[in-house]
DNA sequence: CGGTATCCACCGGGATACTG
DNA sequence: CAGTATCCCGGTGGATACCG
């Protein structure tokens, strides 16, 4: 054994000294997930990240930008150009971030199906239609 | 190029058929990422639970058992004794999820003191108290 | 094009009280 | 001990309108 052990302090602390919360306050946000993955790729102008992530809204893309640039993940770079045009790529630490990304993407994938017959074969044995 | 490439369908669909997403959803608990770590180091009592993650309520707590019960992440084994007791403990499943979850772990420990310096440059940075 | 500002609906989630 | 039920507040985030 040796990467299925996590050392997280218990009780987990409530404040901001728990790297594992600190992540989850980011992973949470589904949008950042996407971008970055995204801005893994190539980099990208606000409206082709706007076009290429269905459902977001032109302010949640802002907020999650900024959000992202503030933690140091992506870099804002705008043109004085006219009409005016802006890209978005990652950092170097941006990019260390598509590893665990990845390796949780994989695991998603390898494992949906299971989850999903697991969900469905819960709520047909637990949840059984009264009548 | 190897792991820094994830492949994602673009634009990435709103609809359930993409992996990431489906993620998201449940790292997006936070919850959720805590309660399975604890279960990687033992099995658990339902309050011990309660008393091991600080800031969760009772009743976050039993939504976040149970959705993990019905994604077949974790099990559920009641006991009928006096006092009532329950363990939790996760499943072959949900072990396989410790590996990406450490991965991520072991980012954020390792850039968390990065991302804050970030931070608080972005925001002594691009915040000036304007007077 | 690439935003910002405002309004508002929704629901995640805490607090509290009660139960098997 | 291990929950369930109810109430209710606040933040997340969509829709819309406007700006440089």
């Amino acid at each position: 054994m040796s990467a299925t052990h996590l050392n997280v302090p218990v009780p987990v602390p409530a404040d901001g000294d728990c790297a594992i919360r600190d992540i989850c306050e980011f992973v949470g946000n589904k949008w950042s997930v996407l971008v970055v993955i995204l801005l893994g790729q190539r980099v990208y102008r606000f409206n082709e990240l706007h076009r290429s992530i269905e459902g977001i809204s032109q302010r949640m893309l802002t907020l999650t930008l900024r959000k992202l640039a503030r933690d140091g993940l992506v870099t804002r770079t705008p043109y004085a150009t006219v009409p005016p045009r802006v890209d978005y790529q990652l950092t170097d630490l941006g990019r260390t971030l598509l590893e665990p990304l990845t390796a949780l993407n994989t695991w998603a994938e390898t494992h949906q199906s299971v989850i999903r017959a697991a969900r469905r074969h819960h709520d047909a044995t637990e949840t059984p239609s009264g009548s």
